[in-house]
DNA sequence: ATGCCTCCCCGAGGGAGA
């Protein structure tokens, strides 16, 4: 099964670039963020005839996430537990039966910036309502993967100009602590499972001709529970999306697995 | 980057993104 994380930046502004892309990469499960949509504005007809089953959750201008998948799902879940309060549509999970049950969990994770600040404050916050999910996750041992925007610069290596990012949000020692706390619960960073090499990005700026100068960071994560990293077959991003007629400044992360 | 684009809101120009 093939199931991939796409940060779209608008889904109106996309239809033909995700149109396309599904067409040719064919994921089975496609989780996207940044939707920019309300629920009743999310154009479903344009991948429901391309064979998948639409799950939204929206949100006006901003945020929203959603779930685009060739198999039915189960149990559809929105919003992160924790914080009743939270509007923001940052948090969709389902399960998938192939030949045995996975959970997927997409979420777009705060930017946080300026920090310090309240952005700064809701971020940490929400990666520890985050935590706790993550941890549910791995004691309930049915394969699971959490894939998204992570907002989250992993490492040095996961930046082409890591100097530049030293106080921002990203890539600040706080934000890389809670998001090493997460893993360190017990899930494999699928694309490093694969390729430990620096220089492989997910999201280029539109600005200062980023793209053209290779000027990218790796925010874009598939983390998988112990049972789901069992199964993993190939992780790959799809960097050549990038070169589309207006393009996402993300682009696809996908996973390939054996269930 | 004191933000050089692009998205959304809408019907101008501001907020948000990373």
């Amino acid at each position: 099964m093939k199931i991939a994380t796409f940060n779209i930046n608008g889904i109106k502004a996309r239809i033909h670039a995700l149109g396309d892309w599904l067409d040719e990469a064919q994921p089975d499960i496609a989780l996207l963020q940044e939707v920019k949509s309300v629920n009743e504005g999310f154009p479903r007809e344009h991948f429901e005839n391309r064979g998948y089953n639409v799950y939204t959750h929206g949100q006006k201008s901003f945020n929203g996430v959603a779930i685009l998948s060739k198999l039915p799902l189960e149990n559809v879940q929105i919003g992160l537990p924790g914080d009743d309060s939270d509007e923001q549509a940052r948090w969709i999970e389902a399960t998938v039966i192939g030949r045995q049950a996975l959970h997927i969990c997409g979420l777009y994770l705060p930017n946080g910036n300026p920090a310090p600040g309240p952005k700064y404050d809701y971020k940490l916050s929400w990666m520890k309502r985050l935590y706790n999910r993550a941890q549910d996750l791995i004691q309930s041992e049915m394969p699971a993967l959490m894939a998204g925007d992570y907002n989250i610069i992993p490492q040095p290596e996961d930046a082409a100009t890591p100097q530049i990012w030293t106080d921002d949000a990203l890539f600040l020692p706080q934000s890389r602590d809670a998001f090493r706390r997460i893993v360190a619960l017990g899930f494999t960073d699928a694309f490093r499972a694969r390729d430990p090499s620096p220089g492989q990005y997910s999201f280029w700026d539109y600005q200062g001709g980023a793209w053209n100068r290779n000027n990218g960071i790796r925010i874009d994560h598939i983390l998988m529970t112990p049972s789901c990293a069992d199964m993993l077959v190939d992780c790959q991003i799809d960097k050549h999306v990038r070169d589309q007629e207006k393009p996402s400044d993300h682009v696809p992360v996908w996973v390939k697995l054996d269930n």
